[in-house]
RNA sequence: GGGGACGUCGUCUAGCUGGCCUAGGAUACGAGCUUGUCACGCUCGAGAUCGCGGGUUCGAAUCCCGUCGUCCCCG
């Protein structure tokens, strides 16, 4: 249960990392698939292995509502229930607070909120997300906290930095030691709440620390000044996590601004509608100028998809409804993701990431 | 040969006691979006002068006549 920093690239921010989970190592930076409910859409944890991941991301709020805390631990925890042997990190659910805001109260001991399944109500502390994420056995924990989107007023973050410091203390408190537990840091755009946010968290020594409430909303410069502002002021013997980044692109440029762990929806989420990630841009497969296109999604990719299948193929599954077609799709780009950033690490170690960044977006152009 | 029903975007259709229809929807088609997943989703676009011809009327997809086509029943 540990951090690593191994190597720092000169030639910019980037860093390469090795972290030390109780299932197993994990290379940073590193790219985390996300499986809400524990699994990742469409896949199965071979598939995911195949594509070389090593640790993929669940979700405490939506496991506590379904299957509950009840088949949990009589499953004997979230690897168990869902057969996978390596690392897991959990979010705690805080996200879900801001984004199915219409349902949710905010207070100080924790959110009220209400099913966005059955409506039933339920009260969640700090403490109970941290110990359901025990019993989830969670190789890194997130505590709760509280996520606000873009734009929000300076005065409500300060107000809201307040409760997720206080949750950040009482749930440091309630930690496993078995298990790592991450501090979030938030603040919005307000780079001087950013760094008040990150002096608060980091005195409360995390195992590593997380950059939250980055791409919601904001335009894209603001994303990166705000990550590389943050990433900058976190200690440098610890992981760094920025919590739901990114497209490559965004990836790549949080990379080189010091960032070691990401977790996104959108290789899986955007698969499933037919956008395919590659080497040289991004595909609408649905579209019609794939419809005679016998080439595979990417001719520089040996994932399962590309090997054995073309665009045009493709297309007709989406085009027919078979769900094969958002399998191939989903599993292309997480290969692709897991692809970009281990050749990312390559390009660090050999202190080149500045340039291999470059290069990337010269070919990577359609954005 | 006689009687009846029907004919509206590519497809399936709403409307048919005439003006709110410069014809609505679904689907197919075309494009865009998607960043700690309420999501095989969302948004937008193009697409029919209402089988054809004539008539009544200020005004017809809607009423009348003819005609063509499809289907059904009787002979």
């Amino acid at each position: 249960m540990s951090f690593k920093l191994l190597h720092k690239d000169k030639s910019s921010k980037a860093r390469l990392g090795l972290l030390n989970t109780a299932h197993g190592k994990v290379h940073t930076p590193c790219f985390v698939p996300v499986g809400t409910q524990a699994t990742i859409k469409a896949l199965s944890n071979d598939e995911m292995k195949e594509c070389g991941t090593e640790m993929i991301m669940a979700n405490a709020y939506h496991l506590y509502l379904r299957p509950g805390e009840k088949v949990l631990k009589k499953a004997g925890g979230l690897h168990k229930f869902m057969a996978w042997d390596g690392p897991i990190m959990t979010d705690s659910g805080g996200y879900q607070i801001f984004s199915l805001a219409v349902l949710r109260k905010v207070r100080k001991e924790g959110v009220e909120f209400k099913s966005h399944i059955d409506g039933s109500k339920h009260f969640m502390t700090p403490e109970h997300i941290i110990g359901f994420q025990k019993i989830l056995g969670s190789d890194i924990m997130m505590p709760l906290d509280e996520c606000l989107h873009y734009p929000v007023s300076r005065n409500n973050v300060e107000e809201s930095l307040k409760i997720t410091f206080d949750w950040a203390k009482r749930s440091k408190k309630a930690r496993a030691t078995k298990q790592m537990l991450f501090g979030i840091v938030q603040g919005s755009t307000y780079l001087d709440l950013r760094k008040r946010a990150v002096e608060e968290i980091v005195g409360l020594d995390f195992d590593g620390y997380a950059i939250g409430g980055v791409a919601v909303g904001e335009p894209q410069d603001l994303i990166h000044e705000v990550t590389e502002y943050t990433a900058s002021a976190l200690p440098q013997n610890k992981a760094r996590y920025l919590m739901g980044v990114g497209t490559p692109l965004d990836m790549l440029d949080a990379i080189s601004e010091g960032a070691d762990l990401f977790d996104c929806v959108v290789p899986t989420r955007n698969g499933r509608n037919g956008q395919a990630f590659t080497w040289s841009g991004e595909l609408q497969l649905r579209n019609a100028p794939f419809k005679e296109d016998f080439a595979p999604v990417d001719k520089k990719c040996a994932c399962y998809t590309c090997r054995n299948h073309t665009r045009a193929y493709i297309r007709h599954l989406f085009n027919t409804d078979e769900i094969l077609g958002l399998r191939l799709v989903s599993l292309h780009n997480i290969c692709f993701y897991v692809k970009l950033i281990e050749t990312s690490r390559k390009a660090i170690k050999e202190d080149r990431f500045k340039k291999f960044v470059k290069d990337f977006k010269v070919r990577y152009r359609n954005r």
